[in-house]
DNA sequence: GCTTAGGTTTTG
């Protein structure tokens, strides 16, 4: 077998390699010598397509790079394979798979002077009595691979066209916020289509035709606001005005438009760059959009709907039916209750899809919607269950015939202007998650009525939950709308307790916890960033939140040291050798950790890094789990200097502390890795690494006063007490400025003492002794700050 | 490779 696929079974090949053989290294590598019982090892980077050479023979020309040469210049060698050979390796090779490649000729390379590599190429064939063995990259590596490769690339350079400077006849790249949109619908061609126009800061406005056979590729647009980067759409003029429509290749990202949400790219593509700088543009758009462009609030519930209007609906499918050819019934909910009697649709019951038993429990909250013509199509494939926003439902007042009392109707109308159409949202995006949660409640709260209440009086409670739901929209607005939030008022835990004067308790023996009511007179430090510590809980330590500067040298001095090859790809992970593009020729070594290797998701993946820089390893931070930076020593990986963060996850750098730990072998990681799905919490891999991990902390001295007295009161708080994780305010623009109108709102600045807002809060008093001085400190706790609409 | 639609409410 010239061609055969290897195991590694703790550590050593299986089959075992031939024991003549022996392993040769790529810079020993030179013409003339003899190769007979060496074999080289490397990882297959490139692999060019199967061609056949004039006379008919199979050939295949493969890239690989070395795995002992990490500190060469030139790593990577061309591989030539002859004949069969070639053949079967065609069918086998991946990018990511180690291949042995024993019994080579060693030929001058005619390329080395343009592609970099090795001035020698392997040339092999059976024939030639070469063997070649692969070891199989499992998939998820592979994906991972490229994944890191991208992610560390210099990526492509995207050239963006503002609006106002597109040309009839070409193909561009732009980014615009929607203005207005046609969710997917089926064309009457081949394709599904979806209108979209956009604006930019240049105020000019584009419709943009998108058809394609495949739903998914289509721009995941769910309301005008929304923002989109489209690649390769071509531009046309129409009627006199530029027209974009879909040009092969066409590629879309679509983020949410809202100021402060995360900066998240909802697509189908698997292959995308986004870096920091799109990131900046969609910031920028967001926030000129916040201000120029009229974005309409939140949408419309069925306790609010009125007859005759348009609007759209977010819920959820509970049944549907045929009707007839042109029209198609959705009974849908979204947990409020229509202030209007509505209409029923009369089906077959064995033409009604859906749970008959919620169908029945949920009768009085789901309305019939009746869509027509174009949409009955796509409505037939929804499934029972999805969410939905239904676009421009239009409401009708009808009388029954013979009756007096009217009812409200709703039609989805065939056509689709104005956007009319349906749209599926994710389980993921926040109002389906909004939703969820309170469908929920009301089930809950159904159920628990059904047990104790006739039919009769269901009604009745549907209604009381109708008035409680339409506090709802208001709470969502306010969520992301500053000038009108505020907080006034600060709650208690325990009610038990009543107020004390401040001065009773400057006047008693510590330790006890009382309720104050008291104003904030001064705060400190006043740079909120300040506030910011590291807390160790065993030695009770604190200091500050080391800089990204000091974090860069660290990473500085440890490249100095190359990673050593012998530590790479082991029985519990992968490692991959990268060398960058710019002028410095930096090597970088990821060791990707396996777990189950069937997961293919860079976002549960935990690597290990070598040689990175603080900007790499951020950028890597947003597409893997954990990130954790290590140097090679002779005989193991190890973490760095404890003053760098041992790992980073998310936004948030994860320190340990110098007196209390005591760090194990990286090795130890192995353990979690073991688990079927490992959550790779920050404190579990602290503890296999023998880390006592620091928490982030907010540290402030509140002086309060109540007319009676004054005292300083510390606070400590790692989340509880202004609602926000002091682990992530560092990295969180949002959160800062949240926690900066908390404190205005506590303290306002330039306010008179009698125009302060009344604070009630807990505070305990407990004794420190220093030297024989005994003191009397003061500290919050049990404490939160409320969130309220003014 | 070509078509689909090309925003501006149905008339059930």
């Amino acid at each position: 077998m010239p061609v055969q696929l290897l195991k590694i079974i703790k550590g050593k090949s299986e089959p075992p390699l031939p024991s003549h053989l022996q392993r040769e290294d790529l810079k020993h590598l030179h013409a003339g010598l003899d190769y007979t019982n060496k074999y080289f090892q490397g990882v297959v980077i490139l692999s060019y397509p199967q061609t056949k050479l004039g006379d008919g023979t199979d050939f295949l020309k493969i890239v690989l790079q070395g795995t002992y040469n990490s500190c060469a210049r030139i790593d990577s060698i061309n591989i030539l394979i002859y004949g069969k050979m070639a053949d079967d390796c065609a069918k086998v090779i991946r990018n990511g798979d180690t291949c042995i490649v024993a019994g080579f000729k060693l030929a001058k390379s005619p390329t080395a002077r343009e592609d970099g590599r090795h001035g020698c190429h392997l040339e092999v064939s059976e024939e030639a009595g070469s063997a070649i063995y692969v070891r199989g990259c499992p998939f998820f590596f592979y994906f991972l691979i490229n994944s890191f490769i991208k992610i560390l690339s210099v990526a492509p350079k995207y050239v963006y066209t503002p609006l106002n400077h597109l040309k009839d006849g070409t193909v561009v790249n732009l980014y615009g916020i929607v203005k207005f949109f046609k969710p997917p619908y089926v064309s009457k061609g081949t394709d599904y289509c979806s209108v979209v126009t956009l604006v930019d800061q240049s105020q000019v406005k584009l419709t943009c035709t998108l058809f394609s056979g495949n739903l998914d590729s289509l721009p995941k647009i769910y309301k005008i606001g929304d923002i989109v980067r489209f690649h390769r759409i071509k531009i046309r003029e129409y009627n006199g005005q530029m027209q974009g429509i879909t040009s092969s290749g066409f590629a879309s990202l679509t983020f949410d438009g809202t100021v402060g949400t995360p900066v998240v790219p909802r697509t189908s593509s698997k292959a995308y760059t986004f870096m920091d700088e799109e990131e900046k543009t969609v910031e920028e758009l967001r926030i000129w959009a916040a201000s120029n462009l009229s974005i309409s609030g939140p949408a419309a519930k069925l306790s609010g709907v009125r007859p005759m209007l348009f609007f759209d609906l977010t819920c959820q499918l509970v049944g549907k039916a045929k009707v007839d050819g042109s029209s198609f019934l959705l009974k849908v909910w979204d947990g409020t209750k229509c202030p209007y009697p509505t209409w029923r649709i009369p089906v077959e019951a064995r033409d009604l899809e859906g749970e008959k038993i919620l169908l029945h429990r949920l009768r009085n909250l789901t309305v019939d919607i009746l869509a027509y013509d174009n949409h009955v199509q796509l409505a037939k494939s929804l499934k029972i269950g999805s969410f939905l926003r239904i676009y421009s439902i239009h409401t009708k007042q009808a009388s029954d015939k013979n009756e007096d009392v009217s009812h409200v109707e709703f039609h989805l109308h065939g056509g689709t202007c104005y956007g009319r159409g349906i749209g599926v949202l994710p389980e993921s995006h926040p109002d389906v998650k909004e939703l969820k949660t309170f469908l929920e409640s009301v089930e809950l709260a159904d159920s628990q009525s059904m047990d104790s209440m006739s039919s009769l009086e269901l009604d009745s409670t549907y209604n009381s939950i109708a008035v409680a739901v339409l506090h709802i929209p208001n709470m969502l607005f306010n969520r992301y709308v500053w000038p009108f939030f505020c907080c006034f008022a600060v709650l208690t835990d325990h009610q038990d307790l009543s107020n004390t004067e401040l001065k009773t308790i400057r006047n008693s023996r510590a330790p006890q916890q009382y309720r104050i009511r008291a104003k904030l007179k001064t705060f400190k430090p006043q740079k909120l960033y300040q506030s910011v510590k590291l807390h160790c809980s065993k030695c009770n330590s604190l200091q500050e939140v080391p800089n990204g500067d000091a974090f860069d040298l660290i990473l500085q001095e440890c490249a100095v040291t190359p990673s050593n090859p012998e530590l790479h790809s082991t029985s519990w992970y992968e490692s991959v050798t990268w060398t960058t593009q710019d002028q410095k020729q930096r090597k970088i070594t990821i060791h990707f950790v396996k777990h189950d290797e069937m997961l293919l998701y860079p976002e549960d993946t935990l690597l290990m890094i070598e040689g990175g820089t603080s900007k790499e390893i951020w950028k890597l931070t947003r597409r893997f789990k954990c990130v954790i930076p290590v140097r090679s020593t002779e005989n193991d990986l190890e973490l760095l200097d404890l003053s760098a963060p041992f790992l980073l996850q998310g936004k948030v750098k994860y320190y340990g502390c110098k007196q209390c730990s005591t760090p194990k072998p990286i090795k130890n990681l192995s353990s979690l890795a073991a688990e079927p799905r490992p959550s790779w919490e920050p404190t579990e891999i602290a503890q296999v690494l023998g880390i006592e991990p620091l928490q982030y902390v907010f540290i402030m001295k509140f002086t309060l006063v109540d007319g009676t007295g004054a005292l300083n009161a510390y606070l400590f708080d790692y989340e509880k007490f202004f609602q926000i994780p002091a682990s992530e305010i560092l990295s969180n623009n949002f959160l800062q400025q949240k926690m900066q109108m908390t404190m205005n709102t506590l303290c306002p600045p330039g306010r008179k003492l009698d125009d302060l807002p009344w604070l009630e809060c807990f505070i305990k008093s407990y004794n420190i002794t220093d030297g024989n001085k005994q003191q009397v400190y003061y500290q919050i706790f049990d404490t939160t700050v409320a969130e309220d609409v003014v």
